[in-house]
DNA sequence: CAACATCTACTTTTT
DNA sequence: GTAGATGTTG
């Protein structure tokens, strides 16, 4: 392990000013003292724990910056690690105005999966791969895993999958190779196979010359333990490590960064973390706090800066952001202060009948704010669940009101762009088995299974990748003459593209490429309503190529950078979860859906007890402080879930907000009497804000219909969403034939049922599914 | 082998 | 309500 000298002795805290006089740089203009020690203090380890818009990538960037202008380290010396490409791409361009230099300057900087990439290339070979090794995504994951699957006869039916690449995902997360899975995890899958499957697993990809996502990660974590050397190349190169987000860094990630920084004695370590343990929502996916929570363990002697000027929020909005994450019990504990010195307008909360009216109230206050001179750029609605951006979007169209979906299915993931992608990579690699298969028949060119089971056997046989055994299998008479011709034509298609891909640039061969093999007619020819659109996006994947110099850069880029730009030219409200909000601010925030079971979110509590439903109220805060004027929150009465309508209790949530800052409204459209505030007095309950969340009265009542609802009773409208699986349909007071009333659609008569679930035939609105506890008999 | 029809399971969040 | 997977037919 290599040390080097301390470059400079550590600032002392209180000389911040001191240390450059009067005549600090400018780039420190407009720090706060918080802010600028955190920014001055390079040595050593240090966790800036940043609040919400307490100026936190500003203080990075400025960090960054700094060691840069006074020469303690050139850009290629340090390492800047974020967690998601957005937050990358935004460094690098403030990094970039801040020193005034190209972002050719910092080639470190970038999220964990693009460096470690980037280090993999390099030292490819070291760990079994090649350089130009394939970057699998969860589609590829999943196909593969179905292979191996069905060549161990188990059942996919009974072992999906997308269960094992969740599982293999978890174990990557923790940085487990195969051989460090605990039996009893592994034992979970296919009657103790999850451990030989997962070997199995690995054994294909580098079969495949590939790598999944944890991969990147993992494979990195080996190459620096068993050699030394490359390690400690890395330890010499870089000077300064910097991590962003550290409270959603995973346990491969840990050990990654640990790796990295052990170039020095850990008290001497020149890294430097930040985040916020309150804005902490990763935890489904491998995040552990802990990692934050235990820095001062870790690097001993560590500062710590904490952050707790707020420049975004008005008091109020505040005010409820920092009541609400109180009822959180293991955090680090921040006070945020406001310093934008307004009070402004009380968080709205707002009752509405379902969801469609919800969309619908929303869009009218949009354009009343957009009356008043409101740019709709500064407009935000973010929604817990994906699900719920399309009702939003199909009321914008109506209104002729422009919005942008940020995040949604991501462009990669289509379909036909997966297909294009398919064929580029096999010709930037004739390996890649996972793509050849994807397209062999895609344009339809008459191959079938047995054709397809043919080049599968031979490869197999042959221990060769399916593309050499079509090549040798054309030459036999294994295969009946058409099949044959064709699979020669297609081969003889890939060499020649592969040829062109030397001479022409890579977006003209992709051009070539999809009209040559009949995909982009295949499209031209399907009357489907979304073909054009299809046509449209293989265009912009065409377009996007330019910008790449070589076929491998852009595959790189796509496996990695899985999300286009979002052309933030025009003026448009943007719709987004709340996972993709993070880090944004908006003059206006909507945040639909506060009911249990949406937010919080069920499985969320199911699956992660209280731990999950702290991390829900994470999100929630994380929600509430993207406000910085004004915060409209709101709730449906009732919401169709896997298309059935379920009637809804308001969120805990709203419970636990300052009774002083929030203004109760109704639409005045409900039905029956029940309104969100029309309880207890015109305002929710509000019972002592520190008390246990399970103990809000939205809670207890959820808790206190659970189980005691009997099929048949009287309805009341006061929360049945805990009708859930748990529901074991003992007996259901119905039969077809019966007349049943229901509180949207009327009367209508039982068409069949199952379980609790009935098919109605109303009398108004046609044939619908409900659950049983929503009609009454009539 | 392909087209069609039917059925089913699914909907949290993503590098 | 949907997209995918499966099954059945020509």
């Amino acid at each position: 392990m290599t040390s080097e000298p301390l470059r400079a002795p550590r600032p002392a805290t209180g000389s911040i000013t001191s240390q450059f006089g009067r005549n600090a740089p400018p780039y420190l203009d407009g720090l706060n003292e918080e802010q600028r020690d955190a920014v001055l203090t390079t040595e050593g380890p240090l966790l800036v724990l940043a609040g919400a818009g307490t100026g936190k990538t500003r203080v990075l960037t400025t960090r960054i910056a700094h060691i840069m202008r006074t020469n303690l380290a050139r850009g290629s010396e340090i390492l800047s690690v974020t967690f998601t490409n957005k937050a990358a791409r935004e460094m690098k361009e403030r990094v970039g105005s801040l020193v005034g230099a190209g972002v050719e300057g910092m080639p470190w900087l970038g999220t964990f999966h693009s460096i470690s990439a980037r280090l993999l290339r390099r030292h490819a070979e070291l760990v079994g791969l090649k350089a130009d090794f394939t970057i699998l995504d969860t589609d590829d994951q999943v196909r593969l895993i179905k292979q191996l699957l069905e060549a161990d006869n188990i059942d996919e039916k009974r072992w999906p999958a997308r269960q094992f690449a969740g599982m293999l995902d978890n174990w990557k997360n923790r940085g487990q190779l195969p051989k460090d899975v605990s039996p009893a995890d592994a034992a979970g899958f296919a009657n103790g196979m999850g451990q030989k499957l997962y070997q199995q697993y690995q054994d294909r990809l580098k079969m495949l010359n590939a790598a999944d996502f944890g991969d990147l990660l993992l494979e990195c974590i080996r190459l620096f333990r068993e050699q030394p050397g490359v390690l400690a190349e890395y330890h010499r190169r870089f000077h300064y490590l910097l991590v962003d987000e550290y409270q959603d860094s995973n346990v491969a990630q840990y050990l990654w960064l640990r790796l990295l920084a052990q170039g020095r004695p850990a008290p001497e370590a020149n890294l430097c973390v930040v985040g916020d343990d309150d804005q902490s929502i990763y935890g489904w996916r491998g995040a552990e706090v802990d990692n934050i929570l235990r820095f001062e363990k870790d690097f001993p002697g560590a500062k710590v800066i904490r952050l707790e000027r707020n420049y975004r929020s008005t008091s109020n909005i505040l005010a409820a952001a920092s009541h609400l994450i109180a009822h959180n019990e293991s955090r680090l504990g921040k006070t945020l202060q406001t310093d934008v010195g307004e009070e402004g307008e009380k968080v709205a909360v707002t009752s509405v009948w379902d969801s469609e009216e919800e969309a619908r109230t929303i869009g009218e206050e949009i354009e009343q704010y957009q009356r008043q001179g409101d740019k709709l750029n500064s407009i935000a609605i973010l929604v817990r669940a994906s699900f719920q951006m399309r009702e939003f979007e199909e009321r914008f169209i109506t209104l002729g009101l422009n919005y942008r979906v940020i995040g949604g299915p991501r462009f990669y993931e289509r379909r036909e762009i997966r297909d294009a992608l398919a064929y580029l990579r096999i010709v930037s690699q004739q390996a890649d088995d996972l793509a050849f298969e994807r397209i062999v028949n895609t344009p339809k060119r008459g191959l079938g299974d047995t054709t397809i089971k043919t080049l599968y056997d031979t490869a197999r046989l042959q221990r060769i990748p399916l593309f050499a055994a079509t090549r040798l299998l054309i030459e036999t008479e294994e295969l009946k003459p058409k099949q044959r011709s064709t699979l020669k034509a297609l081969v003889m298609q890939f060499d020649d593209w592969s040829e062109r891909a030397r001479t022409i640039p890579q977006a003209e061969l992709a051009e070539q490429i999809l009209d040559e093999s009949g995909y982009t007619a295949m499209w031209q020819n399907d009357k489907a309503p979304d073909s054009p659109g299809r046509l449209e996006n293989l265009k912009e994947l065409v377009r996007s190529m330019e910008e790449f110099d070589t076929l491998g850069g852009f595959l790189e880029h796509i496996s990695l950078v899985m999300d286009r730009d979002t052309g933030a030219d025009s003026d448009a409200v943007s719709i987004m979860t709340l996972h993709a909000a993070k880090g944004l601010e908006f003059n206006t925030v909507f945040l639909p859906g506060l009911e249990e079971g949406l937010f919080p979110h069920q499985r969320a509590l199911d699956e992660g007890g209280r731990a999950g439903l702290e991390e829900e109220r994470r999100l929630a805060y994380v929600g509430l402080t993207r406000a910085r004027k004004r915060l409209r929150l709101s709730l449906a009465q009732n919401r169709r879930i896997h298309g059935l309508w379920q009637s809804a209790i308001p969120s805990r949530f709203l419970d636990e907000l300052p009774a002083a800052v929030v203004e109760v409204k109704d639409t005045g459209s409900s039905y029956g009497g029940y309104t969100y505030g029309g309880r207890a007095g015109g305002r929710f309950d509000l019972r002592d804000p520190f008390e246990s969340g399970y103990e809000t009265p939205g809670w207890q009542r959820a808790k206190a219909q659970q189980g005691s609802r009997k099929g048949g009773g009287p309805v009341t409208i006061d929360g049945d969403l805990v009708a859930r699986s748990t529901d074991d349909g003992r007996g259901s007071a119905y039969a077809p034939g019966q007349r049943v009333f229901h509180l949207k659609f009327g009367y209508g008569t039982i068409a069949t049922l199952e379980g609790n679930k009935l098919t109605i035939d109303f009398e108004k609105a046609g044939r619908k599914k409900v659950l049983d506890s929503f009609v009454q008999k009539g």
